[in-house]
RNA sequence: GGCUCCGUAGCCAAGUGGCUAAGGCAGCGGAUGGCAAAUCCGCCAUCGUCGGUUCGACUCCGACCGGAGCCUCCA
């Protein structure tokens, strides 16, 4: 139904609709360099593990790099690591190290954790600290044309200098006139903001025109992203809590320098919501299904995960739930919408995916073929062979793509990767598989399974097989010998109507934590997950 | 106080000025199955309240109630 083309998109490519904070408005990504994207997100600053709200950025846009590089465009992804500022400082005096280990320790901490989330498409990961002759150049080129002012060692921007300071907020210089903070007698404005912080004796420092001292919190971004993607790139994103007054700020140094746009559009995430009163931040992994509804009911008061009761680290999280299961969780809702987080979306969403993998596994007996293992495919490149995968694919790949174009809907297309299950499961059960195994219908399924792969793969979902199949404890040869030969018993008592045995099998292998499943082609065994 | 945004089934969550208001979790009924699990089929909402605009609104406007974010270097 899509047969849109955009001036800008060369070798037609597919039109993708973007909202933009800027404008307020949705409208096709009309790119810098035809058929390219250069986007920039803002990366944490390196003092603290990092926590679930932290991955929720990344995730999003690794989406959307997925989606772009699936469609046929070039992207260059850029996430900055901020490992220089206050906090940073302060925690490694704390600690008794220096900035600099400690930025590089929750960098490292960082980068695990979108290693397991599938996030795999970031380019460029520009640290603040090596660019810090970048961004005195870029302050210096604002001090020339007037836009910022030394003032005691410290350098600050001029808002009143900036005739459209506030568009992306809204907001107007002369509504923000507070106290300014504890540096509001070296500004002119209260509303002005530091572009270079002298240091206090004993603080990491750099040499500039100005003294010794740091960045301040906004100009790297605007520093980095010029040096990277240009004075003017595609997506400029991050979270809401960003837009005032860091992404403001950002347009302000930016464009008052380059007089032209910064970013074509602005995407801003929702925020992380944790549950309040019940504050399941310390959750324990295992409860027996106790009936804690009521707790959960008292507790609306949602607020964002940073400000509630210490965030966990994420590492501990994973400790508990399965990345993929994270993953879907943050793409199950629109990006532009709270998340509400806790330990029961996240067990709920375990159990949603879990829909997926007893597919793939279904799969697996049939056909044989591991659909991990199937390879992807790209948009141009699907389009060939949907046709071989029946209507309800060619119909749901559709909704999926129409979706995904339409700003980045993964809500939908993950609805749609549920309705295809559903199909799958359907046309295995019509055709009899299990048992049968007819040639055509066997080659339908895989063909069905293809697009399954190609379109969870623009989600960055089911990319590696589960840790458990992989992982493969050591015993486990011995462990499927035994299970062997136990089911194998079992089903003599089956035959022989013996169903006390049977079931006293089942249900005492099912308090050891193993699952025993019968199936038309026989009996099946996993562990609890 | 200023600036954004939200309020859809038991819970989570898409969406549209007018065909049957996605999907997930939970629940209920059914098919299959010795039972259980899985799978499939079906059921389960009039869209915070009150007005207005319109031939027609859940979708547009206003008011109100309720909630969230930002205005404090928190992604």
């Amino acid at each position: 139904m899509e047969t849109k083309q955009t001036a800008a998109g060369p070798d037609s490519l597919p039109a993708i609709e973007v909202y933009s904070t800027l404008s307020r408005t949705k409208g096709p990504l009309d790119t810098v360099t035809p058929g390219h994207v250069g986007m920039y997100l803002c990366g944490p600053t390196v003092y603290k593990p990092s926590h679930i709200g932290h991955m929720v950025g990344p995730v999003i846009f690794d989406t959307v790099k997925r989606h772009l590089v699936y469609s046929g465009y070039g992207v260059t992804w850029v996430v900055n690591i901020t490992d220089v500022d206050d906090k940073i400082i302060a925690e490694s005096t704390t600690r008794g190290t220096t900035m600099a280990a400690l930025a590089e320790e929750m960098t490292a901490d960082y980068l695990a954790n979108l290693a397991c989330l599938g996030v795999t498409g970031i380019d460029e990961m520009p640290k603040a600290t090596d660019h810090i002759g970048t961004i005195i150049a870029f302050i210096e080129g604002l001090v020339a044309k007037g836009c910022a002012y030394a003032s005691d060692g410290d350098v600050y921007f001029d808002v009143t200098r900036d005739t459209d300071y506030g568009k992306l907020t809204n907001r107007s210089v002369e509504q923000m006139q507070g106290e300014g903070g504890s540096t509001a007698d070296r500004k002119r404005s209260a509303a002005d903001f530091a572009l270079w912080k002298q240091a206090k004796p004993g603080e990491p420092s750099w040499e500039s025109p100005w003294g010794p001292g740091r960045p301040g919190w906004h100009i790297e971004c605007s520093a980095m992203s010029k040096a990277i993607l240009g004075e003017t790139f595609d997506i400029h994103g991050g979270g809401l809590d960003l837009v005032f007054p860091h992404h403001e700020n950002e347009i302000a140094q930016s464009e008052s320098l380059h007089d032209r746009p910064m970013a074509r559009v602005w995407m801003h995430n929702g925020l992380m919501q944790a549950g309040g009163a019940a504050g399941k931040v310390g959750g324990r992994p295992r409860e027996a299904g106790q009936p804690d509804e009521a707790a959960d009911a008292a507790a609306q008061a949602a607020t964002k995960i940073s400000k509630s009761t210490g965030a966990e680290p994420f590492k501990t999280l994973l400790a508990r739930h399965r990345p993929e299961a994270i993953r879907l969780l943050l793409i199950s809702t629109h990006y532009r919408s709270p998340i509400h987080f806790g330990e029961e979306p996240l067990r709920e969403s375990a159990k949603a995916m879990e829909a997926f993998e007893r597919l793939f596994a279904r799969f697996a007996r049939i056909g044989g073929k591991a659909f991990h293992s199937l390879p992807g495919r790209t948009r141009k490149a699907g389009d060939a062979a949907v046709a071989a995968a029946g209507p309800e694919a060619v119909q749901l790949r559709a909704k999926f793509l129409a979706a995904m174009d339409d700003d980045f809907n993964t809500a939908i297309a993950v609805a749609a990767l549920f309705d295809f299950v559903r199909t799958v499961n359907k046309y295995i059960d019509q055709h009899a598989l299990e048992t049968k195994k007819p040639p055509a219908e066997l080659a339908g399924l895989e063909a069905r399974m293809l697009v399954l792969r190609e379109l969870t793969g623009v989600l960055g979902l089911f990319l590696e097989p589960p840790a458990a199949e992989t992982g493969g404890e050591a015993d486990e040869g011995l462990v499927g010998k035994l299970m062997e030969l136990v089911i194998e018993i079992r089903a003599n008592a089956r035959a022989n109507k013996d169903f006390a045995t049977a079931d006293l099998v089942r249900n005492r292998l099912g308090e050891a934590g193993v699952v025993l499943e019968d199936r038309p082609d026989g009996t099946g065994w996993s562990r609890k997950p």
